[in-house]
DNA sequence: CGCATATCTGATATAAAATCTCAGTTGAGC
DNA sequence: GCTCAACTGAGATTTTATATCAGATATGCG
């Protein structure tokens, strides 16, 4: 990528080939994934340190699964979060959803300045979800009383 | 404690041991400093297994700090969120935030079932904070436009 | 162009955190 | 008290990520 010059980097022949395999992928994946389907040459000390550098960037988000796992994805949105499907894993941008005001406003009781969050969210996607709800379009999942029951952390 | 016979666990001597230290704590704590605070017999193993249990029924929550460092700490509300200070490290149970409502909302664009959530809060707390706004009372904070630049994991 | 130097690489060691293994121990119920 | 499944504890193991450091290589300057 080109963000590395606009930082001061250099552009090296490890660092070109991390940016075009981040540019294969098409879900989120882990620094070994990534370091596997390089030239056995390059070795995996780059590979965390290039995709630290492009998580500074913004180029890449992480993603943490519910099992623990930190997984990087491309990162299109500015700020964004995850909805992350426990059964396929898949990841799934959340639009539509600003916390930021919440948070916000319940932090000035505790006399709280806000630098940041983490936040992800995990769940069901529509593949993998019991489809009793296809028939019907849409809805029923309103109705559904367990998806109250989501656990927190 | 005495949710371990309602799950069907033994009372040993270890958890015993480790439920008086969990009491003794103040704030949060890693597994590896409490087991410092118990008698040397006792092995580090236990520890972890006993967190685990205490985790499953609520009894404990874990802190996930920003540096990624993992902490256990009372949990005294059934469903809370953390704001912890980046400073001192001093986490705030977060009241009067109900994201759910938000996240069920937005989710549903994705046809997406929420099962779970994890979300932590950084920031600075009362006491660490640049009390430039003390004097003036409250309301300052307000002002902050940086205070806005929360960058997002 | 070619040199100097600070950055970067790569192999390996290391660290940190948590889980696994398994023989021996212990608690709960009869 | 006896029995047996659950639990413990020491250490090995796994996983994930960072540290080390001699050698390699961009970048910029002349």
């Amino acid at each position: 990528m080109e963000a590395f010059q606009a930082r001061g980097y250099r552009s090296t022949s490890p660092r070109r080939a991390i940016a075009v395999a981040i540019g294969a992928e098409q879900h989120h994946f882990t620094a070994e994934e990534l370091w596997r389907k390089l030239p056995r040459s390059i070795g995996i000390a780059p590979v965390y340190r290039t995709l630290k550098i492009l998580v500074d960037a913004d180029v890449l988000c992480r993603v943490l699964l519910e099992d623990g796992g930190l997984r990087y994805q491309l990162s299109h949105r500015g700020h964004h979060h995850h909805l992350i499907c426990t059964e396929c894993e898949v990841s799934l941008d959340l639009i539509g959803c600003d916390i930021e005001d919440t948070l916000e406003s319940a932090s000035h009781i505790h006399d709280f300045e806000i630098t940041g969050h983490w936040l992800e969210v995990y769940g069901l996607c529509a593949d993998c979800a019991p489809d009793e709800q296809e028939l019907s379009g849409r809805g029923s999942t309103f109705a559904r009383d367990d998806s109250h029951d989501s656990h927190c952390h």
